[in-house]
DNA sequence: CATGAATGAGACTTCATTCAT
DNA sequence: GATGAATGAAGTCTCATTCAT
């Protein structure tokens, strides 16, 4: 009976620390999202979270390794906020991820804007995180529509499909979400349809028809 | 005798600090696209120049003041590259701009990737300066077709399509510019078409056509 | 039979914390012997002793509390290596030592040339420790070859002398040991004679060649 | 006339950025005398000299830069204590030697039994600058009495008997320097003699004994 | 106009030490 | 006895900015 109690002691001071841990990490997230790593003071995350500075590194070794795990943190939800129902047909499965990509960054503004769209020139190796979660949409979105999404020029244009989809989700959140979002969800499947038929430009071997209807099936 | 000679030396010093002052802005220039804003020294930008760093403040006030003016040269040299044949039709003028648009971001490449295509989050007040820019082109665009630049659902369509070319560019620097820039400059306008027919599903009162015949006449 | 058991526990549970103090003194032991007091982290002696460093704080209290157990740990050893012969002759009882003395260190290079040879700048406090015992081996000679060690000239020339035995030995250490050490025993023992000899300049009340002869005789 | 009043100002202007600098350094070689490295902080040199702190950096890019300037303004001061009459006889010189070494280190205590003294363990690095200094005099001495210095025996000894004069100056230090300089270098110039001829034990086609003779004529 | 010496705020990071469990 | 989370003092170093010359 003593082991238990013992046992039990002693999750709770795990399960303190790992609490500690996670308010850290969103103290981070919520930090970078304010302002750019620079900007941002140790000291600042470590007094958001209620804890002395030191301990931040305790967890994380440094500044880099937590902001890098911040990240981390913010693409996971992000990634997570993408579900769909995939009993659906395609393009309905893309118009609710289009969807759910808007609501998540609208109840996370300052992270949508600084991290999400902020731009590979904040910090390379943080933008790659949510370049890969990009990557990964894209290709969940051509084998959903039946494209090899390893041809380079269906690559080029998704990808800058992609980059229309960010700046209307950042118009969007600096002019008041004045915009329907089924209707933007609808228009930019228009964009990516006209960036699939423009791949056909590069490569004439390409034949995306049936993707294209599939997009389009309401 | 002795005026004339004055005169001559003062115009030399004028001219020599003019230089001295350019040189200056085109070292920020240079160090600013290679490193972000506060991993740039002052030291770094005057030891690019040749000048004591002292002397940057004489010119510029602070850090932050060279910073915006090597903003506004690379901004205004950018718009400078834009420049089309205005006898020919308003396709090929658009055309003709997203490939000066090319040419000049792949001989500045770091000033592309880190300044033009960097994001916002890496400096806002930078990042206004080239979004003014983009404004302006779009704005070019729509006066060139006969489109209303100030209709919402245009802007918002067209400032997701100037996404689209920006990524589409960075993805092009970024895999060895292996994509023809005349197809690419068409597809582009098959994205940028896509976005204005787009904009009609927010404002049914629009009417489009007649532009997107203007950009499709090859 | 309940008692007995727990005796035998209590036994037991002394004897591993024992155990585990001897291996954070050998870990101290360990860790100064390669690196300077400043850059040996409590951290490092608990994690080559393989336990939390609270533990260290438990039994000494402090990181120079462990440090100095640690020294005169390592000085109880170096002592005890000192062993000779009790029924030889003099001279042959005073190379022996010095024998012991190259055959120790070689064995602990890293505790003889940080810690035995280090210097007094390094630490003074720990290097009282081995000063100590370098004059009970002076006063041992002393006493083995009849002279008094309380002289003020021989206690500065057989001082001096222990010198030249320290730096033999370092640069015997730092040379591949590639020097027979039954001859550095001589030729150390020649300049302690010398030594002997010179405090005569100091004192001439000094008679001290039936020393010089118990010490030469071979 | 107005060129060399500017002359004159910017000399004084350099002239004072070097005597500021020299402060640094004379401030550094007094703190790092009487704490050990880590002890010694930035500050404390900077407060000494009167200075801001950040200078230090303009000078010397690290607190280690300072460091090893500081030891080698000391061991330049050492060896430049070291000047002898050379026309007189070599024995003389030597023993000129031993107490301009005496004397120096004196008036400098601190810098004596911390760091010329001091140990190998408290930096390798700055002590290998003063012992670059014992071997330059060991150098003189075998050229002195025409000794070659290459050779392996030779080197064992004298170095040893080097460390024998170092003791010998840190005990009279320690001691009220209460032995006459003059009879403490003979007595170290017999024990340099012992240790030349010891050396014949490990190389028996040395011969010394024309510039042991030289040593001890007085 | 030009220099670069000098300043000092502020940042990150390390680490001995404490203490609840 | 043993753990390791938590603290906070202290230190090194960077860098924009000022200013005498």
């Amino acid at each position: 009976m003593a082991l238990p109690a013992a046992e039990g002691q002693a999750l709770t001071r795990k399960a303190r620390a790992e609490e500690t841990r996670r308010r850290l990490i969103a103290a981070a997230v919520e930090n970078f999202s304010g302002r750019h790593y620079d900007a941002v003071a140790v000291t600042d995350i470590a007094e958001t979270a209620g804890v002395a500075h030191g301990l931040l590194f305790h967890y994380f070794q440094s500044k880099r390794g937590i902001y890098l795990e911040a990240m981390r943190e913010a693409a996971r939800n992000l990634t997570g906020a993408h579900e769909v129902r995939p009993e659906q047909p395609p393009g309905q499965q893309v118009r609710q991820m289009f969807q759910a990509h808007f609501r998540y960054l609208a109840e996370h503004r300052g992270l949508a804007l600084r991290l999400v769209l902020g731009g590979r020139g904040a910090d390379p190796e943080a933008w790659e995180l949510f370049e890969e979660d990009r990557w990964q949409s894209i290709e969940w979105v051509c084998r959903l529509v039946g494209l090899d999404p390893a041809t380079p020029a269906l690559r080029l244009m998704l990808r800058a499909t992609a980059g229309a989809v960010d700046e209307a989700t950042a118009y969007w959140l600096q002019h008041g979400q004045s915009f329907d979002t089924e209707l933007m969800a609808d228009a930019l499947i228009d964009i990516t349809v006209a960036g699939i038929r423009g791949a056909t430009r590069f490569d004439q071997s390409l034949d995306v028809e049936k993707a294209v209807a599939l997009l389009q099936q309401a």
